[in-house]
DNA sequence: GTGAAAGCGCTAACAG
DNA sequence: CTGTTAGCGCTTTCAC
């Protein structure tokens, strides 16, 4: 690997006046500056990136946690956030924390370590032992999908509270009574606000809630699975479910399928999220919608932004709530009669 | 952040002496030892992993670039790897080339300058120019999935012939004569194999091979869709179809359904890889399966060989190749009389 | 316009 | 056993 030094012996200058040269940072006069390019072609020079991290303290890296990198709600976020991050030239890297907050500690420590420019986390922590061990780190951070309080961040997101609203909305208005809700892992802030709006559209519309009709699906297809297996084979069982995610959803339906169950004509189901092809998935499920561009439109601009600003000015935690949209599919249609 | 100096100054010693007690890698009295290690707690020391690459010339952050990392294959694979690589203390820079040769490249370099350890490539590129640039950067690399001629290089990947031969095989069984064969980008090892495995098949049966039903899909789901289209509305259509991959299968299938057809009924359709929510898919899907799990710690168990290896001993190139397995599903069937 | 030198945080000889 | 020192590759004053 060539280095500045190489290009310097050959161009015959020193190595500050590369170093001034190749990143017109000085006043090189236009012939030297010439050699010395003409130099570093033929010796094929390329910076160390570590070398240059150190010396200023902040690499090209940025980090992103998300809690399952294989549902494509987060690979699609995860590419879209790729491409836009390498016009700034920097590299992604993006890792699982398996919704674990110890291993989400661990990989942000590591981080850490690495001096990367920013992170972009789909936090899957809480408590005041978590945010101040985050706040300690002192890393730009952008949170998106999930929001944590006590964090000096910028927050992300989405309006979960009227995702499954609108889900429970459509349904009721379908002639749904009994509408059961696999949740997400409980405690975080949107699996929060997307039961709160099952639970407000269902007394808004003077239905009366079963709490053992609220099951935690902890946002994993297995889980959702077996808690549908369970619902569905009580004796009062559901006539429309909301899944509080997309694998979830898959979840619910594969259990609704191997019960032997018609959907929808039997049982409705809604879910949050797309999935990629979810064209050839029968029936095409009716969804709320998160807009996945926007969303990593805003985190990476406002992460660019933090990472600029750095020793600048600091800028106030921003928050953006985008709106989801609700696409209806022929999964969800009227209860069977009596 | 807590440097070693704040440790050194804390524990009343030198730096070194806080680096070797802190490394184990030199003689320090376990008394001096003890305080260094209180004293590097108490200050909230970590180590500065730029520094030490820069110091070492190799970082503790190993590629990893495919052709689309939505492609759950390839999500499946990342996740595997990664789960593997922490364990090594390692980190992955995960990276989408969008199967485009340039963009692999321009990938590459920044990984180089970034010093990672070691790369794990699912390559798309060849040609002399591709392998002398690659050849150039020197890093340790194990090809995963595509295999490249003219790089040293380990390589990790499925017996691709046999992938698409045990498929045609199955439905040359179920009766078929006339077969399609949905391919992936020309030109890439992997793709050639599967269209062999066709062909071979297809002639060793004594059936003659339709040059116009083969045809390049590009490994994407919009093209197979739309090359699909075209194939089923010929008047003389095939009765079966083999996608080389799991979202050409897909893209098939919404146009198998798109058009009216029944599958399997009307249409077989069979294809390679699996996708995560293949249970709720109507058909289910006739699929040869790649084993992810091996293939990602065959590369990963290589590459880290390599790593280590580096500067001590020279590993040949060496090549596992996988055998897949049939899923035999409900998306094939007997061909319609007449 | 150009060069010398310091220093980012760490490791590894080499002295003591 | 412990400390001094050089140096990884680069940027950035500060002299000349």
């Amino acid at each position: 690997m060539a280095t500045i030094r190489d290009v310097a012996r050959l161009a015959g200058v020193s190595i500050s006046t590369v170093s001034l040269a190749l990143n017109d940072t000085g006043p090189v006069s236009a012939e030297t500056s010439e050699r010395i390019r003409q130099a570093a072609k033929t010796v094929g020079y390329a910076p160390n990136q570590v070398a240059q991290t150190l010396k200023s303290g902040r690499s090209k890296l940025i980090g992103m946690i998300v809690g399952d990198i294989s549902n494509p709600f987060f690979s699609r976020l995860l590419r879209e956030i790729e491409r836009r991050v390498l016009d700034h030239g920097h590299l992604i890297i993006a890792l699982d924390s398996a919704t674990d907050p110890d291993r989400e500690r661990f990989i942000l420590d590591a981080l850490s370590a690495q001096r990367v420019a920013g992170v972009v986390l789909a936090s899957h922590g809480n408590g005041p032992d978590y945010t101040a061990h985050i706040r300690r780190l002192k890393m730009p951070i952008v949170l998106i999908d999930h929001k944590v309080e006590g964090i000096e961040a910028d927050f992300v997101g989405t309006d979960n509270f009227l995702t499954s609203a609108m889900l429970t909305e459509h349904l009721i208005r379908l002639g749904h009574t009994r509408i059961a809700h696999v949740s997400g892992k409980l405690g975080l802030w949107t699996t929060m606000q997307r039961i709160q709006g099952f639970r407000s559209t269902m007394t808004a519309a003077g239905l009366p809630i079963d709490e053992s009709l609220i099951v935690d699906g902890d946002y994993l297809h297995e889980n959702a699975y077996g808690e549908v297996l369970r619902l569905l084979t009580r004796h009062d069982r559901p006539t429309a479910i909301v899944a509080a995610n997309n694998v979830m959803a898959l979840g619910a339906l594969q259990a609704i399928n191997d019960l032997g169950f018609k959907c929808p004509s039997e049982v409705s189901l809604a879910g949050i999220d797309d999935v990629p092809w979810s064209a050839v998935i029968q029936p095409r499920l009716t969804t709320a919608l998160q807009p996945v561009e926007s969303l990593a439109g805003t985190a990476i601009e406002w992460l660019i932004e933090r990472i600029y600003a750095r020793g600048t000015h600091i800028i106030a935690p921003r928050e953006r709530i985008w709106l989801p949209s609700l696409f209806v599919g022929s999964s969800t249609a009227a209860p069977p009669a009596g």
